[in-house]
DNA sequence: GACACACAACCGTCTGGACGGTATGTTCGA
DNA sequence: TCGAACATACCGTCCAGACGGTTGTGTGTC
């Protein structure tokens, strides 16, 4: 039964990631365990229940994020589109989308992501979640030239967008334009006048 | 007089910038003043006269790194090259140059990019860098769309390998021809088949 | 050329505070 | 009543930066 508990674990749990991340905006990336817990309304040691150490917060921060994203990507599949390079437009689509990527979002951080990196393990799973989509990618008919270009284009903007801020919205609109049209032939990529 | 000196003030702020950048591939982003300068063969107040803070230390080994690079796109312009894109063809070739972003080389390496994300003015820095070599860029006679595309792909080629390490070198190689050829017409960006 | 002086380059230590993690209680829900 | 979900107190460690001192180096002076 899932009551209004006034102990919710898994409520908590949200909670603490998402102190993280604001105190990580907040505070930089060498926010104190005592700094999230207050954010999220806990006391450390509530905090090291659910984390059992700092390392394994960030990491289920890192997680959180990496899962919503792959969500997000299903959620931008065309179940009408059944050329090849669907799920890739589905991941091109899914990088553009406003309401995960936008300023205010917790992901774009200099902060957090220099927190992240320090981190091992969010490196490991980070390379496993980079080599699924590779795969994923690989296998969706489209010539692995225009998958690479693309991939490293959205990786590329992503890294832009943390350091200066949201760029220009015709900027994107166009960016994203010309990616997906580059999903619409399956040969080898050649430029043209 | 720049004789033989026992103190060479350059020698020693050279080697605490390079000290600096091998502690952070060992001891992760959080080493201390007195590793770095352990390292160099430095007292810490040694340290703290070139550096007056850890902040300044980092910040001029940003300098140092962003430096080096706009030196080795100039290095990598083509006399004979009049066409329009010739700084952009530099650029890349650059950004691909093997002595620049070895492995082995101190930019590549997540632990030193995690210390330098949490400062504020490495930050300010590579904004104005980046900035400055938009404007350069857009200013080559390409189309504006190409100009984007390649700069993305070539920073997400630098994260990619800084989370995965070196790619292959047969991907890279295609990666850079493909770049490459996209600076061989000036018009917009079309997909063929 | 000897001497003194000024100043930059560098050394070693100290400290105050922060911070991660532990150990131990306490309360709540099933 | 038992265990999960918290709270509180505390410990050991680490570290940035301050500080006062010391050594070397060019420079002016006679």
């Amino acid at each position: 039964m899932t009551s209004v508990l006034q102990r919710d674990a898994e409520r908590t749990r949200r909670a603490l990631l998402e102190a993280a991340a604001t105190a990580l905006r907040a505070h930089g990336p060498t926010v104190s365990l005592d700094a999230v817990a207050r954010e999220a309304g806990v006391s450390k040691g509530g905090l090291l229940h659910h984390f059992a150490s700092k390392d394994a917060l960030l990491t289920g921060l890192a997680d959180e994020w990496m899962t919503r994203f792959d969500a997000a990507v299903q959620n931008h599949l065309d179940p009408s589109d059944e050329r090849p390079g669907r799920v890739c437009r589905a991941h091109i689509r899914a990088a553009f989308d406003d309401t995960l990527v936008g300023d205010d979002q917790l992901w774009s951080d200099p902060a957090v992501l220099a927190a992240l990196l320090a981190v091992p393990e969010v490196l490991r799973r980070a390379r496993e979640s980079g080599e699924r989509w590779r795969s994923e990618l690989t296998a969706d008919g489209l010539h692995a030239d225009r998958v690479l270009i693309i991939s490293r284009v959205l990786d590329g903007m992503w890294l832009t967008e943390l350091l200066d801020g949201r760029s220009a919205t015709a900027e994107r609109a166009s960016l994203r334009d010309i990616l997906l049209s580059l999903t619409d032939h399956t040969g080898a990529m050649s430029p043209t006048a």
